[in-house]
RNA sequence: GGACCCGUAGCGAAAUUGGUCAUCGCGCCUCCCUGUCACGGAGGAGACUGCCGGUUCGAGUCCGGUCGGGUCCGCCA
């Protein structure tokens, strides 16, 4: 029977199997150290320099449990038996023991079915794991209920964003860029709603923030006074999410700023001017983090009522002010949010001032019709906030197979 | 879409102002070593410097094109 290498430090001088594959080998002339891991962890196995394996290979491994100082952890296998289960055919492109894999880009990604197995990249996909459980944890224990929304559309929803059009039968379909229209929706039947899916953006860019593919982290509830309500909720759940992945300085409150204020404060604070009727951009975004920090210790900041002009007509406002914010994580946007606008009326003219096509949109103007509760929520990039947790250079490190404008495989 | 940058063994890098057999580390192959843990030691193989053309006595290095990749901006999560 199969005994988890985690589990090794229990059975001690018990004679038992592990199966995992072979990360490294040092043959010190008639003894060879193996370096075995499988999911659970990782030990060292005593073999003889005979035993005819590779790095890389998948084996099953019959020996004595022994306790020893020598060996990193205290604990190894002393060899008795081992069966090649599967044979590494060929030389791995790079080696997977090294503390870091030191990879381009590139490379690393053009090989991702290999580079996965490093040690330290698979630890940025178990701390996403922790997030995305956090996440569903969270949101019900808010009194979410978590829903799945359709990724293919008979009808493009918001402006600006792209869409990916693909063929459906005998007609024209798009990718889900976003589930807006359905969370909305969602909120006249369950009050309080929350999806993790994919959402795919034909967008052209070149950044390390951005990919076409990436798994929005979605909600939206009812009966609110204001966007407060939704800020309120989001601040909740990120507290809860980040306690569960160790990190424990979110703020109870995170400070909260109107989008005029900060780029007057970045001004006359960091001397970088970003013209007035302009959005804030990545660096003004960098140097309002920095504020936050610096100015609140926060690593969130909320940025609030910005200019109709750049938001979606489905967006309340008072005015020219957007009721709605942004959410940064140091210095980078992770979330977007806001009230939506929940009377028929006033949907059917913000739909008519941004020059938004109704045809096709029945279904979800419809659903107003017959009312919906005054509503707000929010759209959270899973993989930003990983990137901005551990720092990685880029966006793409933090998804399995990403797909960027050059990268559909693999 | 706009601006800028980079292509050198399987991988990561180095090559004064253009100048002898293109260098180093990891990995790979052979040999030595019973306590390594990034094991160590000795030897070896592996590159028409992305591709095409040009300038030059001479090009990895300069110029043009082409293909591939990246960064920033725009826009967004």
């Amino acid at each position: 029977m199969r005994l988890l290498i985690k589990e090794i430090a229990n059975h001690e001088g018990e004679t038992v199997n592990i199966k995992g594959r072979i990360f490294n080998i040092r043959n010190l002339g008639n003894i060879s150290f193996l370096i075995i891991r499988d999911y659970s962890g990782v030990i060292q196995v005593i073999a003889s320099k005979d035993s005819g394996v590779n790095p890389g290979d998948i084996v099953s491994i019959s020996g004595l449990i022994k306790k020893d100082e020598r060996a990193k952890g205290g604990y190894e296998l002393k060899a008795e038996n081992i069966d090649i289960i599967t044979k590494n055919k060929e030389t791995l492109p790079f080696d997977l023991e090294k503390e870091d894999i030191n990879l381009n880009l590139n490379t690393l990604l053009d090989y991702r079915t290999i580079s996965l197995r490093h040690p330290k990249i698979q630890s940025i996909f178990r701390l996403y794991d922790v997030l995305l459980g956090a996440y569903n944890k969270a949101m019900r224990e808010e009194g979410f209920i978590e829903i799945k929304t359709p990724k293919i559309l008979g009808s493009a929803s918001e402006g600006g964003a792209n869409f990916f059009q693909v063929d459906y039968f005998d007609k024209k379909a798009v990718l889900a860029q976003s589930p807006q229209f359905y969370k909305q929706i969602m909120v006249g039947v369950f009050d309080r709603v929350f999806e993790v899916g994919p959402v795919f953006r034909a967008e052209p860019h070149f950044t390390t923030r951005h990919v076409n593919e990436y798994i929005s982290l979605d909600a939206e509830m009812g009966y609110i006074d204001n966007f407060y309500d939704v800020i309120k909720t989001l601040n909740r759940v990120i507290k809860k999410m980040f306690s569960e992945m160790n990190i424990n300085d979110v703020p109870e409150e995170i400070p909260c700023i109107k989008l005029s204020e900060i780029k007057k404060i970045i001004k006359e604070r960091y001397g970088y001017d970003i013209p007035e009727d302009t959005d804030i951009d990545p660096k003004g975004e960098d140097l309002a983090g920095k504020y936050a920090k610096e100015e609140f210790n926060s690593d969130f900041i909320f940025l609030t009522h910005y200019p109709m002009d750049y938001r979606p007509f489905y967006t309340m406002s008072e005015g020219e002010e957007a009721m709605g914010f942004d959410l940064l994580y140091k210095g980078l946007e992770i979330a977007t949010g806001g009230q939506r606008i929940n009377e028929y009326d006033q949907l059917i003219e913000s739909m008519k001032k941004k020059n938004v096509e109704i045809n096709g949109m029945e279904f979800y103007i419809n659903a107003f019709k017959h009312a919906i509760p005054p509503h707000g929520g929010w759209g959270m990039g899973s993989e930003r906030i990983i990137k901005q947790i551990l720092g990685l250079d880029s966006i793409k490190e933090a998804v399995l197979f990403p797909r960027d404008v050059k990268r559909i495989v693999p």
